[in-house]
DNA sequence: GTGTGATACGCCCTCTGCTGGCAATGC
DNA sequence: AGCATTGCCAGCAGAGGGCGTATCACAC
C-alpha cells in the first residue's frame, strides 16, 4: 500500500502539525501530552566522502545491502532489534507533486525484513522504508528531503545522515527511534509508548494504527553537518490530496531557512503553519499571532489595526510625528531605537560591522554586504520577464522595466522634458537651465567639456597612450597620442609640401601635383569616346564632349545690360560692356587689364554683374581656383583652344588667387 | 507581557560610468 | 558633397547609502 501506492500523506502533513515539540535528550514527562509530534535536530557524524565513493546513488543505497539489511536499534530502545523494509517507489505521473519529495517509511518492527529496491533512475532519491507488501503497514515514518535545497548527491548523503543521526536521537528520546545498521537504523515508535502517547492525546491505540509520522529534513544552520527533522503525525484517512500537500511541503521548506539548533536539551515549539520553532512559549505564542488576522489594536486616526500595542504605538508615532529617539549628533530623530543606532552608524560612528572577505568593502547592514557580494559572484537573481536582463537587486530590475514600459517618471519643471532616471533629469536641469554650469577642462589640451563623463571619453580618444605608432599623413613623424598627431598635422596645413622635381612648381595637394606632372610627361589620360581626342584633365574632356558631341547642350546666352546684344560667353559680354559703357575705349595694357580685372571682380562681388560660373568667392579659393576656372564650362573662353591654353598655362600655378585668375581670364580674353 | 537590540527585506535615492544618436565642424 | 571627428546629450545600468518597517531573540 504505502510502499507501492503513491498515495502518500501530504495535505495531512500540514494539517496535523500541531504545536510540536523537539524531542531530545528525554522529554519531560509532564509535557507528554503535547508531544504529538516532534522536531529532531540531527548532527552529521558519518563520513560522507566514503559514502559518496561507495555509491553513485548515495549513501543510503551504498551502505545498505542491495537486497537485505539488518538494522540495529538504538541502545536505549529496550534492546529490541528492528529490521525494516526499504523499498523504492516509483511514483506515477499523476502524483507528480511527490516527485519533488523523497520519502522514507518505516514499517512495524514485526516486519523484520528489509528490502532495498533500486529506485528508478528517474527518481533515484525516492526511497521508501516500508514493508515489502506494504499492505500491513500501519505506521511508518516518512522523511521529506527537499531536492531543491541540495544537489542530488548531497541530498542522498544527507538522507543517510538523517538515518544515522537518528540513532543518537532515538537513543535518548525513546519516543521515536530510528536507527540503521550498526550506527544506523530505522525504528518506528515503540508500540507501548506510542499507545501511551495516544492515550494522553485522548486517542486510542487503534487510532495509532493509522498514523504516519512525517519527518521533514532540512539543513542545519552551519551547513551539512546538522539536519533538522520535523516529525509529524499523518492521518491516513485523508490521502486524496497528499500529493498536493507534499508539494506544499516542498514549497514550504524551500521558503524557510531552518536555523534551529537543539544541542541543548530543551523543548521547542513548532509552528503549525510554518517552519518556525521556539523554545519559549511566549515567543511561540507571539509568533502564532503572525498567522492570524487578529489585530485587536486599532489606530484611532486611520482605523488601521495592529497585532501588538508596540506596533500600534510606533504607527501612531508616524501620525503624530513623534520620534522619541533623537540623534545626539544631528537633528534626526526616529521612531525606534534600532533606527537611531543604524543612523548613527551611517552618519556618525561609521561603524561597519559587515565586512567583505574578498575586498575592502564594509557595510552597516548585512543586507548591503549580501548585495555587494553579488558583484563578486555575478549572481543575478532578479530576472526580467520580458528580456534576458537580470539584475542583482529588485530596484534595478524595477528601473530596468521602464525601458519596456516607456515610463518616464521624472519631469523637468522648466521645459517639461521627461526622463527615465532622476539623475538624468538632474544633469539636464544643470546643463540646460542653470547659470553656473560646471565645466570640465582637459588637463592636456585645455578643451572645455560640459560633462565629466564626456571628458573621460575625450581623454580616452585623444590623450591615451597608444602602443601602436600613428604616422603623420604628410611626413615621417609618428606619435603615440592622437592629440599630438593632430596638432602636428596642423603644422603642415599651409605648407606647399608637394614640390615638382622638374620645375619650381609647388602645391599643397598631391592630386594637384599629379595633374601638373602631366605637363612634363605629356600624358593625356582622358580620351573622348566620340572623336578620340585626348585631354590632360577630365574637366577639359567634359567641356569638349558637351560642346561637340552633346546635342542637348544649350549654351548660356549673356545679354549686355546696356544694349541687349547677346553673347555666347560671359567674358565676351563683359569685354563688350567695357566698350559699350559711356563710350570708354578699352585698354589692352597690363595696367589697364589689372584695373579692369579689379573693377570686374568688384562688380561681380557687388552683384552688379552676373558672376561667371566658377568664379564665386570661396573660403579656400587658393586651393580651388584652378578647378573653379576649369569649370567655366559652356564656352566662357573665346574658344576651346583658348581654354586649353589657359589650363596649360595655369597648370603650374594652381594656387593663384582670385585676382590672378581674373587677370588670366582677361589676358586670354585679350587674345 | 513588554521593551530593546538584532536581523531581514524593501524602497528610494545618489553617484558614477558607459553607450550610441545627433549635430557641428573640418578636411 | 562626402566623410571623419568630436562634443553634446539622453538612455541605461552598476554600485552603494540611507531609511522605513516587520519580525525575532532575549532580558526584564
Amino acid at each position: 500500500m504505502v510502499a507501492t501506492e503513491p498515495s502518500v500523506p501530504s495535505e495531512q502533513f500540514t494539517k496535523i502539525k500541531e504545536p510540536e515539540l523537539i524531542l531530545e535528550n528525554g522529554l519531560q514527562e509532564e509535557e507528554e501530552e503535547e508531544e504529538e509530534d516532534g522536531v529532531c535536530i540531527l548532527k552529521d557524524c558519518g563520513t560522507p566522502r566514503e559514502l559518496e565513493a561507495e555509491c553513485a546513488y548515495g549513501a543510503l543505497q551504498a551502505r545498505i545491502p542491495e537486497d537485505e539489511l539488518e538494522l540495529v536499534p538504538a541502545p536505549s530502545v529496550e534492546g529490541d532489534k528492528h529490521i525494516l523494509t526499504l523499498q523504492a517507489v516509483h511514483l506515477v505521473s499523476d502524483e507528480a507533486g511527490l516527485q519533488e519529495t523523497s520519502w522514507l517509511s518505516a514499517q512495524p518492527p514485526e516486519e523484520m525484513q528489509m528490502v532495498v529496491q533500486q529506485a528508478s533512475s528517474e527518481l533515484p532519491s525516492l526511497v521508501w522504508l516500508g514493508e515489502e507488501s506494504a499492505q500491513s503497514l500501519q505506521q511508518c515514518v516518512a522523511i521529506s528531503v527537499q531536492e531543491e535545497l541540495y544537489s542530488l548527491q548531497e541530498m542522498e548523503v544527507m538522507e543517510f545522515n538523517v538515518l544515522e543521526e537518528n540513532v543518537l536521537v532515538a537513543s535518548e528520546d525513546s519516543k521515536l527511534v530510528l536507527s540503521l545498521a550498526e550506527n544506523s537504523g530505522l525504528i518506528k515508535p515503540e508500540k507501548n509508548e506510542e499507545e501511551d502517547q495516544l492515550r494522553a492525546e485522548g486517542g486510542s491505540a487503534e487510532g495509532a494504527e493509522d498514523q504516519f509520522f512525517f519527518v521533514e529534513a532540512s539543513p542545519g544552520e552551519d551547513g551539512s553537518h546538522e539536519i533538522v527533522l520535523t516529525i509529524s503525525n499523518v492521518n491516513f484517512e485523508e490521502h486524496e490530496d497528499r500529493s498536493a500537500s507534499g508539494q506544499a511541503n516542498v514549497e514550504k521548506a524551500n521558503s524557510v531557512k531552518t536555523q534551529r539548533k537543539t544541542k541543548e536539551a530543551k523543548r521547542t515549539f513548532c509552528c503549525d503553519h510554518c517552519m518556525f520553532t521556539s523554545a519559549r512559549v511566549s515567543s511561540f505564542n507571539r509568533h502564532l499571532k503572525t498567522h492570524t488576522n487578529d489585530k485587536p489594536h486599532l489606530c484611532h486616526l486611520c482605523l488601521k489595526t495592529f497585532r501588538t500595542v508596540t506596533l500600534l504605538r510606533n504607527h501612531i508615532n508616524t501620525h503624530t510625528g513623534t520620534r522619541p529617539y533623537k540623534c545626539g549628533d544631528c537633528d534626526m530623530a526616529f521612531v525606534t531605537s534600532g533606527e537611531l543606532v543604524r543612523h548613527r552608524r551611517y552618519k556618525h560612528t561609521h561603524e561597519k560591522p559587515f565586512k567583505c572577505s574578498m575586498c575592502k568593502y564594509a557595510s552597516v547592514e548585512a543586507s548591503k554586504l549580501k548585495r555587494h557580494i553579488r558583484s563578486h559572484t555575478g549572481e543575478r537573481p532578479f530576472q526580467c520577464c520580458l528580456c534576458s536582463y537580470a539584475s542583482k537587486d529588485t530596484y534595478k530590475l524595477k528601473r530596468h522595466m521602464r525601458t519596456h514600459s516607456g515610463e518616464k517618471p521624472y519631469e523637468c519643471h522648466i521645459c517639461h522634458a521627461r526622463f527615465t532616471q532622476s539623475g538624468t533629469m538632474k544633469i539636464h536641469v544643470l546643463q540646460k537651465h542653470s547659470e553656473n554650469v560646471p565645466k570640465y577642462e582637459c588637463p592636456h589640451c585645455a578643451t572645455i567639456i560640459a560633462r565629466k563623463s564626456d571628458l573621460r571619453v575625450h581623454l580616452r580618444n585623444l590623450h591615451t597612450y597608444n602602443a601602436t605608432e600613428m604616422k603623420c599623413r604628410y611626413c615621417s613623424a609618428a606619435f603615440h597620442e592622437r592629440y599630438a598627431l593632430i596638432q602636428h598635422q596642423k603644422t603642415h596645413k599651409d605648407e606647399k609640401r608637394f614640390k615638382c622635381e622638374h620645375c619650381s612648381y609647388a602645391c599643397k595637394q598631391e592630386r594637384h601635383m599629379r595633374v601638373h606632372l602631366r605637363t612634363h610627361t605629356g600624358e593625356k589620360p582622358f580620351t573622348c569616346l566620340a572623336c578620340n581626342k585626348c585631354f590632360r584633365q577630365k574637366q577639359l574632356l567634359n567641356v569638349h564632349f558637351k560642346k561637340y558631341h552633346d546635342s542637348t547642350f544649350i549654351p548660356t546666352v549673356h545679354e549686355c545690360p546696356k544694349c541687349g546684344k547677346s553673347f555666347s560667353r560671359w567674358n565676351n559680354m563683359h569685354r563688350h560692356l567695357r566698350n559699350c559703357d559711356a563710350g570708354e575705349k578699352s585698354s589692352t595694357s597690363g595696367k589697364g587689364r589689372t584695373k579692369r580685372s579689379a573693377v570686374l571682380k568688384e562688380a561681380v562681388k557687388a552683384g552688379l554683374l552676373p558672376a561667371p560660373k566658377g568664379l564665386r568667392q570661396t573660403e579656400n579659393s587658393d586651393e580651388t581656383a584652378i578647378e573653379e576656372v576649369s569649370t567655366m564650362s559652356g564656352g566662357q573662353f573665346p574658344d576651346e583652344m583658348a581654354l586649353v591654353s589657359f589650363r596649360e598655362a595655369t597648370a603650374g600655378s594652381e594656387d593663384m588667387d582670385e585676382d590672378m585668375t581674373c587677370e588670366m581670364i582677361l589676358n586670354l580674353m585679350d587674345k
